[in-house]
DNA sequence: CCCTACATTGATCACCGGGTCAATAGGCCG
DNA sequence: CGGCCTATTGACCCGGTGATCAATGTAGGG
């Protein structure tokens, strides 16, 4: 009975990779310690003396799955552009992202609603929480003070916070859809009614 | 041991309510046979003589949860109303429901991402599905055959596809949100950005 | 009034999950 | 080399779960 093999900690990061691995492919209940440690090639035990509970892991496994989250929507590069560039930028590399990791929203999606209590919800919500935040500038930006007339609307418009708001709902919107099916996302189509608000850009000839 | 003191038909019906009561209050995982028995008054083995398995009752309470959930769109009095404020009132309407039922709607996704294989998938998808189909049509009829124009975007504009989608994107997400915290759901502000496409009314003085 | 059909019971089974723990194997420091 | 600390093992316990089943009670038809 058992000696160190791999005595460095990545043992953690194994066992992790092998919890993520289980759960993308057969889904969060089946990710059990038993079948971890399986997968991992070691033994039960070892899930529990280095995560003390099972809670524990799956926590770990979220926070793997919120980190990088939000990287790209405060990439460096973004801040160069003007406002309605920058906005539909955004909107853009974050609806590829949902497409090209959906397994891991699914995932994500998963976790939140696995249990009615706070033990992820409030990770998570913190998570959407930034999400929001990442947007509010632009759009106040694109909005200006007086909102966005849209050149069509009779009155005023739309806020820079009504439109981050709608803006989130769409992404999640999106995120469902490109859960159920990938393929059936076009980012085309929902940028297309969100720029629509645009102001006509003013001549470019 | 055991003889019928509610030999009506109602048996089922009543377990099904406390697997919703149980479903509701304290998530998809505690509804179990035995909970559901002990919350309806009855042994646990009646849970296997109405439903054949477990799974029977969950795909039973599932379809309590999908019927009714499409009826509020094609309510008659809609066709009455010209078609922005047709689309108007049925994204209202949804908003609205969402809000007040969000309980419900959390159930829902429960049961999605309870498991990633297709026992309620389909299902739940091709409710999906019936909603978009319920908002094509004024979609399509607000578009016009050549899009929205928004009377601001330079190039013709958005499909009745591409608004329908964008719609149908938008309730999810304002799903998501009414979940979280259904006290910061502003229809509004979401009705707001819609609208924004819409072109001037043609002068009301 | 019995007898058949059906609803109902509750004990019971096999199984699997989280979690514990004594035993042990390796590395490391003196 | 000898101890010591940590990583590791695998057997084990306990509780809960889905599911089964013989026994039993009730209703209703002949």
């Amino acid at each position: 009975m058992g000696g160190p093999k791999l005595p460095e900690q990545e043992r953690a990061d194994a066992i992790l990779a092998a919890a993520y691995r289980i759960a993308l492919t057969e889904g969060l209940d089946a990710v059990t310690a038993r079948r971890v440690a399986t997968a991992a090639g070691i033994s039960p035990g070892l899930v529990f003396f280095h995560f003390q509970s099972k809670d524990g892991l799956l926590q770990a496994l979220l926070d793997v799955l919120l980190n990088g989250t939000l990287d790209a929507l405060t990439h460096p590069s973004l801040s160069a552009l003007a406002p309605w560039d920058r906005l539909e930028r955004m909107i853009r590399v974050e609806l590829d992202r949902l497409v090209e990791y959906h397994a891991g929203v699914e995932l994500l999606f998963a976790f939140y609603f696995s249990r009615p209590d706070d033990l992820f919800r409030t990770r998570i919500e913190a998570s959407f929480g930034r999400y929001l935040e990442a947007f509010l500038p632009v759009c106040q930006e694109v909005a200006g003070p007086g909102g966005v007339s849209g050149a069509s609307t009779g009155v005023g418009g739309v806020s820079g916070d009504d439109l981050a708001s709608t803006v989130v709902a769409l992404i999640h919107g999106a995120s469902i859809q490109a859960i159920r099916n990938p393929a059936s996302v076009y980012p085309d189509a929902l940028l297309a009614t969100v720029l629509a608000l645009r102001p006509r850009p003013a001549e470019r000839p």
